[in-house]
RNA sequence: GUCCCGUUCGUCUAGUCUGGUCCAGGACACAGGAUUUUCAUUCCUGCAACAUGGGUUCGAAUCCCAUACGGGACGCCA
C-alpha cells in the first residue's frame, strides 16, 4: 500500500518548488490508488505563524491537490501537526535511550551514528551510499526536537511508504536511514526530485525570486490548471509529444522511475504560453463566469458582458489584462492612444470614418457579414483598402489598435452605441 | 574544503536501462513567410544541442574511466 506525504514547514509562503513536490507526492498516490498526507511540520515555534498554515492549505486546493490525511480532514494516523505530537517524540526518544543510541551534551540530545556506508535506494537516482560522519542533534536543549527526527518519527507512525522530496534533501537521507534503522522501522522508498532552478542567474529558486510563490500566479490570475500542468512538465514528462494534458492523463502515466535526474530552469513564457492555451481552450460558460467576476464594472448588463467576453476569448493570452482588453465596450470615456492616431492620420480617417457610419446608420442587415460587405463596397468605391475603414473605426471605437474581431466588435457593440461614438469622434479629433 | 547528485538546441524535454532505425525528435523563445482586420490568433518555414578527453565495440548521445562545469548538503533551520 503506497503512502506518500508532502511534509511542508510553514512560513507564510507557498514555494513554487514545494508546490511541485506536493504534486509528484500527489500524482504518485493517486497513480498508485495510494493514500496522500498532508503533514505541517511546525516545530520550530519561533518562526510558527497562525495564517502560515492556511497559505499551504488553499495553495494545494487551488491547484487541484486534495488529501486522504492531514488538516481538517482527519485521519487516524494524527494529529498532523507536529506541534501536536510530543508525546509520540517522547516515545519513540525512549526506544533510541533503551537502545543506547543517544546522549547529552550541552544540555541537547545528540544520535549516535554508525559511520557506515547508509543505502539510500531511490527510485530516481538509483542505489546511493552515503556515510554519515558526525553524530547530529534531535532534541535542542531548550526540550524541543529538530527536523531529522520528527520527519523520521512520523514518516515511521504514519507507516509512509515512500518519501518523495526535493534533491536538496538527498543528503539529510543518511541521516534519516541510520534513524529508521535505530527504530527498528523499515526504510522507506526515496525518491529525490530535481530542484527548480532560477530563471535566470545560478541556484535554485528562492522565496525571494521573482515568481517563486504559488500565490503570484494566484494573484496574477493564471489558470491553476495550467500552473500545475507546467509543473507536472518540470522533471516529468509522458515520454511522447504531448504537452497540454488533461489531469486524468498525467495521473495515467505519472510514474517515479520515469523523473529526470537533472535540475529544470523555471521558464515563464512557457507557463504564459501555457497559460493562454487554456485561456483560449476553456469552455465558454466558464469563461464567462471567471470573465465577469473579473469585470468590475460590466453595468449589471449580463448579456451585453457576455457578448463582449465571448468575441474576446479567441484574442485573450490571461485573465490578468481581461480588463484592459475590454474596458472600452463598457466605459464611454475611454482614453485613445496618441501614438496609434499619429500612424492612422495620415489615411484621411475622419473620412472612413463619415463614410462608414453613414452606411451603418441606413444598413438593412446590421451583422457581421452585413458589415464585412459594406466595408469591402465601400473601399471599392473609393479605391482604398478595407484596413483604412476597418483602422479608423476601430481607434474611433475604442482608442485602440487592438481588440477582438472587427465586425463582431461593431455588432456586439451595437447600432446605436456604434453610432454615438462615431459622432463623437467626428466632432472631437 | 569534505561528501552526494547531475550534464542532449537559449529554456523544458524525447532518445540512454535493452549500443545500430538519431548526420538526434517535439515544445517554448527567437527569425522569416502565409491567412486575417493593423496588433493578436492560426498555419508554414528556419535557427539551434549529444560538456571535454580517453577507452570498450564492426558501430556510442547511449556502456566504462578521467577531467571540466553545474547543483545540493555539511545548523541546537526545515
Amino acid at each position: 500500500m503506497v503512502r506518500v506525504r508532502f511534509a511542508p514547514s510553514p512560513t507564510g509562503f507557498f514555494h513554487i518548488g514545494g508546490a511541485r513536490t506536493a504534486l509528484f507526492n500527489w500524482l504518485y498516490a493517486r497513480h498508485m490508488s495510494g493514500t496522500f498526507i498532508l503533514r505541517i511540520e511546525d516545530t520550530d515555534r519561533e518562526r510558527h505563524m497562525e495564517e502560515a498554515t492556511s497559505v499551504i492549505l488553499s495553495g494545494m486546493r487551488w491547484l487541484g491537490m486534495d488529501w486522504d490525511e492531514g488538516p481538517e480532514v482527519g485521519g487516524k494516523y494524527g494529529p498532523y501537526f507536529q506541534s501536536q505530537r510530543d508525546d509520540i517524540y517522547g516515545e519513540y526518544l525512549e526506544i533510541l535511550r533503551r537502545n543506547d543510541k543517544v546522549y547529552e551534551q550541552d544540555g541537547a540530545i545528540y544520535f549516535r551514528v554508525s559511520r557506515e556506508p547508509q543505502l539510500i535506494d531511490d527510485l530516481i537516482r538509483g542505489q546511493v551510499y552515503r556515510v554519515e560522519e558526525k553524530d547530529f542533534v534531535i532534541f535542542r536543549s531548550n526540550g524541543t526536537p529538530v527536523f531529522h527526527f520528527v520527519n523520521v518519527v512520523d514518516d515511521v507512525a504514519m507507516e509512509i511508504s515512500h518519501v518523495i522530496r526535493g534533491e536538496d534533501h538527498l543528503s539529510n537521507s543518511s541521516k534519516h536511514v541510520e534513524l529508521f534503522k535505530a527504530f527498528g522501522a523499515p526504510v522507506p522508498k526515496f525518491a529525490h526530485i530535481p530542484l527548480i532552478l532560477k530563471t535566470n542567474g545560478s541556484g535554485k529558486m528562492s522565496k525571494r525570486d521573482v515568481g517563486a510563490l504559488v500565490e503570484d500566479y494566484r494573484k496574477s490570475r493564471f489558470l491553476p490548471e495550467a500552473l500545475r500542468n507546467y509543473l507536472c512538465l518540470l522533471g516529468w514528462s509522458p515520454k511522447d509529444d504531448r504537452e497540454i494534458m488533461s489531469i486524468e492523463e498525467v495521473i495515467q502515466l505519472f510514474d517515479l522511475c520515469d523523473v529526470n535526474r537533472n535540475n529544470a530552469r523555471f521558464d515563464d513564457k512557457k507557463l504564459a504560453y501555457m497559460n493562454a492555451a487554456y485561456v483560449k481552450s476553456m469552455p465558454l460558460e466558464r469563461f464567462l463566469e471567471k470573465g465577469k467576476d473579473l469585470l468590475p464594472n460590466f453595468g449589471g448588463d449580463e448579456h451585453y458582458a457576455d457578448q463582449v467576453l465571448t468575441i474576446c476569448q479567441e484574442k485573450l493570452r490571461s485573465f490578468e489584462e481581461l480588463n484592459h482588453f475590454v474596458s472600452y465596450f463598457f466605459d464611454e470615456e475611454f482614453e485613445y492612444e496618441e501614438r496609434a492616431w499619429s500612424d492612422l492620420k495620415k489615411r484621411d480617417p475622419l473620412l472612413r470614418i463619415s463614410e462608414l457610419l453613414e452606411v451603418i446608420e441606413n444598413m438593412e442587415d446590421f451583422s457581421e457579414q452585413g458589415l464585412e460587405e459594406a466595408v469591402v463596397k465601400l473601399a471599392e468605391e473609393h479605391a482604398v483598402k478595407t484596413g483604412d475603414y476597418i483602422h479608423a473605426v476601430r481607434f474611433a471605437l475604442s482608442g485602440r489598435t487592438v481588440g477582438p474581431s472587427f465586425y463582431k466588435m461593431i455588432v456586439v457593440m451595437g447600432r446605436e452605441r456604434v453610432a454615438r461614438r462615431l459622432k463623437r469622434a467626428l466632432s472631437g479629433k
